[in-house]
DNA sequence: GTCTATAAGTCGATAGAC
DNA sequence: GTCTATCGACTTATAGAC
């Protein structure tokens, strides 16, 4: 085996430092927030140095942006029936908790909710929903104000995510998966059909 | 007119200390959350001393608390007639920017979501929500189901709340008071009116 | 490519003089 | 009741050695 080099420790590829950061970053920032992680606690986590996590993203809010910007996982459903789109809609996100990828995304999303004082933490946000409820739906929806009523379906659905993952309603936690489905998919399902 | 006594500084009342310490910190914490705000900005705001500001509150977290925690002022709203209530609760809500105390409630409502990986402040949310909704609510929904629901409308109007003023959503920015009255009333209703 | 060292500043909270 | 002074720890970000 060859000896290693002169440097002050073991090298790792630029794409795997990036990565480890990365990484790091997005579980940190996922259950602690913006404010309360702090570059060290990211480098210590991904096992490199404080400064080249600056060297790599230039500034924590990059950072920041960077990893949490995630897409919410339901183009799936979105193709889904228009007749049954609402319930499938909320079993899909009461689902979300239960994979890896799901439970990620609504992690990722809380932290960014609750920085959204920052205005490019804003953007971020408004850009996750145009995708995900905007750019399927208004092109399906029947009726008048598609637009208003996609976006007011996305109020919906970010009103069931907070009150689950970011108030953490206990009535909510309490309640069947089922009812649950029925009440709200039910609401949401009015929206959709909009009925002028 | 006696000589002033031999303090350092001119006196006040604690009270009015007090109140002024409060009334700095609503202010701030209001338009720019919890972590952005310093004891010694709350304090040089209020026009006294930083060490004050933890004699007379103990901590920057319990000032925060006594002082962001208010009551939604949907009362009045919630005793009206049960069959046009979805449409009033989302005219009430649009209208709430509209007056002083109003907006006061939907900014530090703002500042209560965003702080909220905090557990004394998720518990704080709880409490309003349970006394805005479920509270007046519960005794009067007919059909089964009828705390969930409760808790179900006030996730929507929670989602409504933050896609306005959280997410700051455009497309809800430009609505008409009225198709957006109409349209998210009626999917309130819904739930309100139950159907099981 | 990775490190040490440090700049330059913030923070919440406390002790004690007056 | 109000102040000064300060502790101790933390922060983001940079410069430059190796």
């Amino acid at each position: 085996m060859a000896v290693r080099p002169q440097g002050p420790a073991r090298r790792r590829s630029a794409a795997a430092t990036r990565q480890a950061i990365s990484e790091a970053a997005r579980d940190l920032f996922a259950d602690s927030g913006f404010d309360a992680v702090g570059i060290r606690a990211i480098a210590a986590h991904a096992g490199v140095d404080a400064a080249l996590v600056i060297r790599y993203f230039g500034s924590k809010e990059r950072l920041f942006l960077e990893v949490m910007a995630v897409d919410l996982p339901v183009a799936a459903v979105m193709d889904g029936p228009l007749e049954s789109l609402g319930q499938a809609l909320v079993e899909h996100v009461l689902d979300l908790s239960s994979s890896r990828a799901g439970t990620l995304a609504v992690t990722s999303l809380s932290a960014l909710f609750r920085a959204s004082e920052r205005a490019p933490v804003q953007q971020t946000l408004r850009e996750i929903i145009e995708r995900a409820f905007a750019v399927p739906l208004v092109g399906r929806l029947r009726g008048g104000d598609a637009e208003l009523r996609a976006h007011l379906i996305a109020a919906q659905i970010g009103g069931l995510l907070t009150s689950l993952h970011v108030v953490q309603d206990p009535v909510l936690g309490r309640a069947d998966r089922a009812s649950l489905a029925a009440r709200y998919g039910a609401a949401i399902q009015c929206l959709i059909d909009g009925e002028d």
